[in-house]
DNA sequence: AGCGTTCTTCAACCGTGATGAATTCTTCGG
DNA sequence: CCGAAGAATTCATCACGGTTGAAGAACGCT
């Protein structure tokens, strides 16, 4: 019954987050006592961490990003977030996942150790140079902001902007961060100019 | 005593957060029933939303920063921001509200009708052009970012990265984001140039 | 004083997660 | 085949959470 209860609960926990939930519920949807859930899984929380063991990764996600040129990995890596957390079997795992974790202290440091080793030391290694690690953590950073701007808190113009949209002005600015400004001879004037928009392009 | 209400919820959330202030133990320090505390805010959550209202008026905060050049602008939001949550006194409330609003979805609503009407629209109406309401959406994605990663998950190396720093290699992705990328002539070979960083302070 | 409104308390309700004893089910050595 | 050891599962119950409705107290107004 160990893993029904885990089925059923990996599916209702996507669906309706993590308080919403009763251990109650979760185990007449299962078949079995209320009790047993915490026979196996010590308390709600354990069952909670048990459900995230399956559903995080962005391991290999990231290793095929970082394999490409770092000019293009701004666009690359948008693209991929969006394509991930639009699939709600990918997404809705990874938003309950980061939610909980900055609701919870304690699953807080394991998203925490996380982020730092799986993204941000391989970004820092990938990239090189002085200020390597700082650029990787702040374009995680940015990264973590589109997350939750986009898809946990639905803030507007975010939520409903299309991807290429968010692509053509996002990239560039992520390359900042990567690589540093363009050297540049002359500072524009004002307006917005949005010029060779495609160079950011894969 | 709603004042007096008030003023021990106020305390208590910010030192211990939402759920594990109880509103008994919340009650019997401010030395009354816990049904008075429905009977003036309804509920525990909108408690809270009175204590949020206290805490957080970034509007005249924002007027400021607007008030100043478009092109220093990011290096001042960042440095204002960081001084902000660096006391205790502000940052507390404000990472509380944020937290809160990540978790409860009623909270969730409330957090994004501000960050668009008080952030998002005025910022638009300053920076003016077709992509002005992307491009404000996307500064502000950014600057949740920078809050999410630095004092909400504390995720290394942005919680321990001077603030000198910060402003140094993030200021320019930002500007990108609010104006576009700088014109230029040439593209970059690779290393990490910083050239003419002192153009991005206030 | 009388009365209506606002404030405050009391007792109780229902649902939550957790616990420990009691019960059934497996399984495996003799 | 059996019978006991151990795991699996249920049952009854606990303590505690927020919320509610009725009842009482305090207050202002005419």
């Amino acid at each position: 019954m160990r893993g029904q209860i885990l089925a059923v609960a990996r599916e209702r926990f996507r669906r309706e987050g993590y308080e919403s939930v009763t251990m109650r519920s979760l185990a007449a949807e299962a078949g079995v006592d209320a009790a047993l859930i915490s026979y196996y899984f010590g308390s709600k929380s354990g069952l909670f961490a048990a459900v995230l063991e399956f559903a995080i990764s962005p391991a290999d996600e990231l290793a095929v990003l970082l394999r490409g040129d770092l000019e293009t990995l701004p666009a690359r890596a948008i693209r991929r977030l969006a394509a991930a957390y639009d699939d709600p079997e990918i997404g809705a795992p990874l938003m309950l996942g980061i939610r909980a974790a900055i609701a919870d202290p304690e699953l807080g440091t394991l998203l925490r150790a996380g982020i730092h080793h799986q993204l941000v030391e391989r970004l820092t290694d990938r990239l090189g140079g002085a200020d390597a690690r700082y650029r990787a953590g702040l374009f995680t950073s940015q990264m973590v902001g589109l997350i939750v701007s986009r898809y946990l808190l639905s803030a507007e113009p975010l939520a409903s902007m299309p991807v290429d949209e968010i692509v053509r002005l996002l990239a560039p600015s992520l390359r900042t961060t990567l690589l540093g400004p363009l050297p540049a001879g002359a500072r524009p004037g004002g307006g917005g100019g949005q010029a060779s928009s495609r160079a950011w392009e894969p």
